[in-house]
Formats: C-alpha cells, sequence, structure tokens
DNA sequence: AGCTCTTATGAATCATTGA
DNA sequence: GTCAATGATTCATAAGAGC
C-alpha cells in the first residue's frame, strides 16, 4: 500500500489554547460549524446565546491569524429559536467579525432538502442554515470549476441545432439589454452553482450522526482549496470536515474539546488508506507520526 | 357582475406622511418590498446604505402603529455587495427593529430559482432573498393549512410500494422518528411547507416587472391573513402585493413615492373584478368610493 | 402523458471613467 | 483620493407549444 502525502491531525483542547502552536498563515480553508449558543449549559458546548459572541471572537481571532492571506473561513451556522424569537447572536457575531478584520465576503444558504419533521403552532419546520463566508482580503482564492454540477440534459437537445434567434436575443421586446450566447454554451455539460447548496442531512448509518453532511465541507474544500492544502476545523465534533479533507488529498487538523469526540474523529479518519494521522498528543513542529492503525 | 366586499386603494407619497392618516391596528399582514440600499442616487429610491437604518426605522414606527396586535411584518429584502463584501445593513436594520420592539420571529428565505446570470471570479450568482418576519407579540395569527402544498409524486410512489414492514424497517434504520413521519402521511395529500420558499422570478408580461413574483405575497397573504382581512404595502411599486390581496378577497392599501408606480399599480388593479378601488386622492375615513374603471 | 423544441427572463457585479 | 455615474458582461432554468 502506498502513503500519499497527505495527514490528519487531531488534538483535543480548546482551540484557543492549540492554535498558539500553529504558525500563522498556515491554513487555507477553516470550515467549522461551532457549537450553537445554548440556554441550556448542561448540552455539549452550551455557551449561553448572550455570551456567545465574546466567546466567539476570542477564538477568531486566533484563526485569523492562522489563516493564511488568500484563505477562506466558512462558518456553519444557524440560530436558535430563543423565548419565541430567533436569537440575535450570529448577526452580532458577523458584526464582530467584520470589526475584528474579516470580510464578509458572502453569504451561502445551505438548504437541507430533507430537514427534521416537526410541527408546531406558528412556524414551520428550519430548512436552512448559513454558510458564512469570511476572508481576509478582497482576492483570495476560488476555484469554481471544482464544484460545477452536471447540466440538466436539455442542454444537449438544445444545441443540436442553434437558430438565428439563439445567438444574440432579440432585444426589440422591452430592450432591457441581455444579449444571451447560446454558442458559450458548445461543449459544456456543466454548469455553475449559485450561493444556494441543496443538499440532504445524513440521518443515520454513522455511530454519531455529524450536524452536517459530508458534502458540505466537501463543497467547500473544493471551491476554496487545491490538493496539498491545509484545512483547520476547530470544533471538528465527529470529524465530517477531516475526512472530507482526506478524500480530497487535503491536510487537515482538527481540534474537539470532548475528548470522546476527538477519538471517534480519529477512528474515522484511520480508516482512510493513504491517510497519515498525527499522535493526538503531538504539538505542532515535533509530531511523532504513527501509522494509521486500522488501515487494512 | 357582483360586487365583492374588498377594496384596494392606492396612495401617492412617503408612507411615513401618508400612513399618519390611518387608525392604529387597522392592518393584519404588512408585507414590502423596500428600496434597497445603494451607492447610486438616481436610482428609484436609492438610499445610502449607511444611511438605510435610519431612514427605514422612521418608517417601521409607523408600520408597528398601524399593525395589529396579532398581524406579522414580512420585509423581503436582501443586502448589496459593497465594495467585494456582503453590506451589514440588513443586520443592522433587524437589531434596531427590535429595538423599537419588534419581534424577529423568523427568517424565510425564498429561493429564486432564476436568479439573475452573470459571473464573477471571486462570487457565484446571488440566488436568494430574505424575507423577514416580524410580530409585535408571541401569540401571532397563523394558518398554516392555508399554504399546505401537494406533496409531489416522491412520496407517493415511495409509499405506493411501501408495505408495512417497510415503514418500520425504514423508522427502526434511522431511528430519528422519519419514518414514523412516514407513515402518518399514508392517506395524506398534502404536506407543511418549510421555511424555504421555492419560487421562480416570473414577473410576465408586465410593463413593469415587479421585484418579486406574484406567488411571494399571496404565500404570505394566505399564511397570515384570513379573507377580508387588511393588507399594507408602503412600497408597493407596481402593485404585485395589492394584485395578490385582491385574487385572495383581500383588502389592500398600497403606498409609493414614485408617481407613476402609484397610477400603474391603480391600472393593474382595475382590471380584477369584484374590487373596489379607492380614490388616490381619497383620504381614510372620508373615501370617495369609485367604481373600478376597465372593469369588463 | 411523455417527448422535443422554442421562448422567455431576471432588485446583479465589477472595472472604468468622470467630477 | 473619494465619491458618483456609466457601461460591459454575464446563466441556467422554467413554462409552453406542438407532436
Amino acid at each position: 500500500m502506498e502513503m500519499n502525502d497527505y495527514t490528519a491531525e487531531f488534538q483535543h483542547g480548546d482551540c484557543l489554547e492549540i492554535l498558539r502552536d500553529f504558525p500563522a498563515g498556515k491554513f487555507d480553508l477553516i470550515f467549522t460549524s461551532p457549537p450553537y449558543a445554548d440556554s441550556r449549559l448542561k448540552t455539549y458546548g452550551g455557551i449561553k446565546p448572550d455570551e456567545y459572541v465574546g466567546w466567539f471572537l476570542k477564538r477568531a481571532e486566533e484563526f485569523h491569524r492562522v489563516l493564511s492571506d488568500m484563505g477562506s473561513f466558512v462558518l456553519n451556522i444557524k440560530e436558535k429559536v430563543v423565548n419565541g424569537e430567533r436569537h440575535t447572536y450570529v448577526l452580532e457575531l458577523i458584526l464582530a467579525l467584520r470589526q475584528q478584520g474579516w470580510l464578509w465576503t458572502e453569504e451561502y444558504i445551505w438548504h437541507k432538502k430533507n430537514c427534521h419533521p416537526g410541527k408546531w403552532p406558528n412556524r414551520f419546520r428550519d430548512a436552512w442554515e448559513r454558510c458564512l463566508h469570511f476572508t481576509k482580503r478582497k482576492d483570495f482564492k476560488m476555484f469554481q470549476e471544482e464544484v460545477m454540477v452536471p447540466m440538466g440534459n436539455w442542454h444537449k437537445n438544445r444545441l443540436r441545432r442553434l437558430g438565428e434567434n439563439d445567438v444574440i436575443r432579440l432585444d426589440s421586446k422591452v430592450g432591457s439589454g441581455f444579449g444571451k450566447n447560446i454558442a458559450n454554451w458548445l461543449g459544456r455539460d456543466k454548469a455553475y452553482p449559485s450561493n444556494v447548496i441543496h443538499l440532504a442531512t445524513e440521518c443515520g448509518n454513522k455511530n454519531h450522526s455529524a450536524s452536517f453532511p459530508l458534502a458540505l465541507p466537501e463543497w467547500f474544500i473544493k471551491l476554496f482549496t487545491r490538493e496539498g492544502d491545509w484545512v483547520l476545523d476547530p470544533f471538528v465534533g465527529s470529524g465530517t470536515t477531516c475526512e472530507a479533507a482526506a478524500r480530497l488529498a487535503r491536510h487537515s487538523v482538527g481540534i474537539d474539546i470532548v475528548r470522546e469526540y476527538v477519538d471517534l474523529a480519529r477512528s474515522h479518519a484511520s480508516q482512510y488508506s493513504g491517510m497519515r494521522l498525527l499522535d493526538k498528543t503531538a504539538t505542532y513542529g515535533k509530531t511523532k507520526r504513527k501509522r494509521a492503525n486500522g488501515i487494512h
């Protein structure tokens, strides 16, 4: 079996502390779904809504430091309903992150095609989450071709016979200014997506269900990094982000404050052949490399 | 031809002024798509992004006054890209409206299936807008059954082939209660929607294209009002909101600061038989009722 | 009821110029 | 230099007609 040149490293602890050992500009992408604010303290990672922004901001400062200049920070988050209202901590967080120097470049919507069932008297099922895209600079790395989706079959039939009207749209009707050029579609079989991402939530075949499907980090990893780049998930949970990175031949670092999650994530990762798994106790720079256990 | 008991009234002017003549609590729903903040001053209603919140807030105070206690205020809006970033005026507006006493009950997403064309190096096409739902109280009016959607063939085919065992197996496999829910759907042909609304921007054959399709206000009018209720659009534009209200037998008032729009909206409305069209110069309480012109 | 083909259509961004 | 205006460029799909 051949070893490839990418690694997955998992560390147990608070990312605020752990990240201090990493050099500035190391990562090309930070993708994470942080513990959501929750008024119930006993919940894992339960930070009170009113303390959330301050709590997050300290960590975001480290994120900013370890992210490369042309890298991206994608935050999958959704505000909870508190006392019948959507809480505003996410809005406040966006404003605060901008104050911290981040550019709020875009907000992608993850549309959850099969969202959790349920019925309430004054609310429908929540079928979407935010994927906030922050960057350090306006000229960040983006590889749009990597996430193109197959076009429908319509265009094949369409292109077989190009009519005259297809080459230039008749703007005599209203004159609103578009000139559509069908010829642009020649030879294409893929289309660019929009900023709405349609993905079903994965329910269930894993032990611990992740908060998002593998395809979500995959999409952003393909969009914002190249093979061999470095991906960070500071709240790695069951390790979905690192799993996606590994499958796409990116290096990754996953951090979580819950030891069980780190163990779980590491055991998931060990199932990917070709990944070098770093010792959890290793600190960056003097890591003992260890063979992945459980490689077949 | 029979006259029904609903009216559409259009007034020209700044809603800030016009609304002062309306009694408190008159309206059951305010649905509107305000002029978006724009740095280009000449554009219709172009308010500068940095002045937007203050500009809006003064008007929202009147909205709050004329809205009934159990009514809803739905704001269709999307922040523009300014200087490579999403501008934050919408976020700030939400926070400010809460300060003003509104409850930010929910945020619906309008997914624009046919969004504006374009291609940029660091951005995909924008395919969604916010529909922010504000209320005055937690116990607002909501009629969920009115917007139930026919279930697609997805479940019909699925359920037709689904024996009892299949349902049970599905249920236990997933373990999240989803299977149970499928069993509940047996015999039903309608399902509740989620908070993501999929609509194409089909403005159609009108002269002046509306910013949203008829189906958008229709959806919220059905959801938050009953026949005979009162609907307000303080930035009525080409009159789509009032048109939707008329088709659903709700009274409506439309206001716009651009006289051409008011005229346009009125002429659209006049095409709906059964609607009593009020004189534009009428003030509330002493309106001269006028036969709709152009009724066939 | 499907298939093929035709037609319609959109609250956008960005780079550049001008004040 | 900042701000305001102008112009160039741009996709992917849905709905409908005809067979």
